[in-house]
RNA sequence: GAGCCAUUAGCUCAGUCGGUAGAGCACCUGACUUUUAAUCAGGGUGUCGCAGGUUCGAUUCCUGCAUGGCUCACCA
């Protein structure tokens, strides 16, 4: 700010700031509790008619004639208009408001009343500088479409477009009412170490920090699973944690560094009740937030009204790519597939993965309303349990809506033996060069050891969530501060 | 990490086939007691992202860099 050069609108600005000062008056003094908002004064009108209010907020326009003047004051609640009249301030108090800028805060006391257009507006007979604004305010008709400006500066991106404005309240409202739902279904909000000396639970590049005090490199998280788990192992059945994400990889419209998820674990529960609830949380989000539980996503009507379609991944990737891997037994049948089929492969894919490329590589982008893909692998599920008639296959879903995953879940592998198999398999790939590879967690096979109820666990993207529910392109539109790089 | 595109006034944008730039809003001066994108009269407020190169001359052409966006790669 200091070695910012002042331009001309900005010195403006100070002059104004220095005549306030000269007069008396603190260009940032203490605050007024206002007794209306002003969508309030506009709802209650007929009850409010000639009676006193008190409001504060922003101005956003002035329009000044001569021995009265107009102005369009912002608040929390919407926006109103005030009407100044120097027979009624008094002549120095009406000649003040020519150190008025656009973006400052003020307070207004007046009554209420309608003008001649019917435009409901409060007649002020007193006003107090609350904030002098030393910057100018984005131009208020085109709005502020800089999107970095918009990232960088949210809080003027908040000011000048309300309905980015209204998606971050939508936000907000979202993730309460997900906590609803879930507080009103017996679950328990929780809190597991962000810090960990072990990043599990996910197949993902962590971010390390280091601890002074113990010597010790920590791992920010990439999911709250492992330590969930041990809480269902301690008693607590159905437990729940909303929370931030950490995960070091490339930044997309659908991917941000730091994001949100919950990750719902219950006791006695399968696969099966996930989904169900999965369903109900996200349709019922939409209808307590939105007032319905369809929503258009870009142009795209997605009815989340449950239950959504089932369907195994064998079965779509049969559809989409029209291979049947019922019919492929082993790893070299299945690359041959690949081939054929023009993957790229490093020739040591199991069966299970190369069934995976294929459905990302072909079939995730054609899943447009709402559908859960079950029965994944257990090549790439190294936390869901195997389905006994088919021990490649685990109880496992994703949920998908326009093209993208919002949701993951499973039946909990809680036999400790097996745990550490798929451990095990895991840290060969991590020592052969695979960075996203599971680490070797023995605390968290020590717990399984002591017995793990059976039990289901779900996780959900709460920001693609959002994204789909505000009908945002990107990521960064429903995440107030996205991940920048510093200028 | 790769490719493509963008970066001009506070904001939204135009423009210069190479001669250092313009509009609307905002802002400044004045008029105006029911306006509301107020109106009327006057005023242009700029490191044309940064650094080099070519040139008599670069905001414009070339190269590099920075930041952002999109696509791809990456990514339970």
């Amino acid at each position: 700010m200091e070695q910012d050069q002042l331009n001309e609108l900005m010195k403006a600005r100070r002059q104004k700031m220095i005549q306030l000062k000269e007069k008396g008056i603190e260009p940032f003094g203490p605050g007024c509790v206002p007794t209306h908002y002003s969508a309030d004064i506009v709802a209650q009108f007929d009850s409010l008619e000639d009676t006193n209010v008190t409001i504060t907020g922003r101005l956003i326009g002035i329009r000044t004639h001569g021995k009265a003047a107009f102005a369009d004051l912002k608040d929390y609640r919407g926006k109103i208009q005030i009407y100044f009249r120097r027979d009624q301030l008094g002549e120095e108090k009406y000649n003040l408001i020519e150190l008025f800028d656009i973006g400052d805060f003020i307070a207004v006391e007046g009554s209420v009343f309608k003008t001649r257009k019917g435009e409901i507006t409060v007649s002020v007979q007193d006003y107090r500088f609350l904030t002098k604004a030393l910057r100018p305010l984005p131009e208020k008709w085109h709005g502020l479409k800089d999107v970095e400006l918009r990232y960088r500066q949210r809080y003027l991106d908040l000011i000048a477009n309300d309905e980015v404005r209204q998606t971050f309240i939508n936000r907000s409202k979202i993730i309460q009412t997900m906590r609803d739902l879930l507080n009103e279904w017996g679950f328990l909000e929780m809190e597991t170490p962000v810090m960990q000396t072990i990043a599990g639970g996910a197949l993902a590049r962590p971010f390390i920090t280091y601890h002074n005090a113990l010597d010790i490199s920590l791992y920010l998280r990439i999911a709250t699973e492992l330590h969930l788990k041990r809480l269902l192992i301690g008693g607590l059945d159905k437990v729940y944690e909303i929370g931030r994400i950490f995960r070091n990889e490339g930044i997309s419209p659908v991917h941000n560094p730091e994001f949100t998820s919950v990750e719902i674990y219950e006791s006695y529960a399968d696969y099966r009740d996930m989904m169900v609830l999965t369903e109900k949380l996200i349709s019922e989000c939409a209808v307590r937030v939105l007032g319905q539980s369809e929503v258009v996503y870009q142009g795209e009507t997605l009815d989340l009204t449950p239950p959504w379609p089932r369907e195994t991944m064998i079965s779509i990737v049969q559809k989409y790519a029209g291979v049947d891997f019922s019919e492929i037994s082993g790893d070299a049948a299945a690359r041959e597939a690949a081939r054929q089929a023009g993957l790229e492969l490093d020739g040591k894919e199991k069966w299970g993965e190369i069934l995976n490329l294929f459905f990302e590589a072909f079939c995730e982008e054609q899943l447009r309303s709402p559908i859960f893909v079950i029965d994944y692998p257990v090549d790439v599920s190294p936390l869901a349990k195997k389905m006994d008639s088919e021990p490649r296959l685990t109880h496992r879903f994703e949920a998908f809506m326009a093209g993208k995953e919002v949701a993951n879940a499973f039946t909990e592998l809680n036999d400790p033996l097996d745990q550490r198999e798929r451990f095990e398999r895991q840290l060969a790939r991590r020592e052969a060069g695979d960075k996203e590879a599971h680490m070797m967690d023995e605390d968290f096979i020590t717990a399984l050891e002591y017995g793990m109820p059976p039990a289901a666990g779900l996780g959900i993207g709460i920001d693609r969530v959002i994204m789909f529910l505000t009908d945002s392109p990107s990521i960064r539109d429903v995440i107030l501060f996205p991940t920048l790089k510093p200028r």
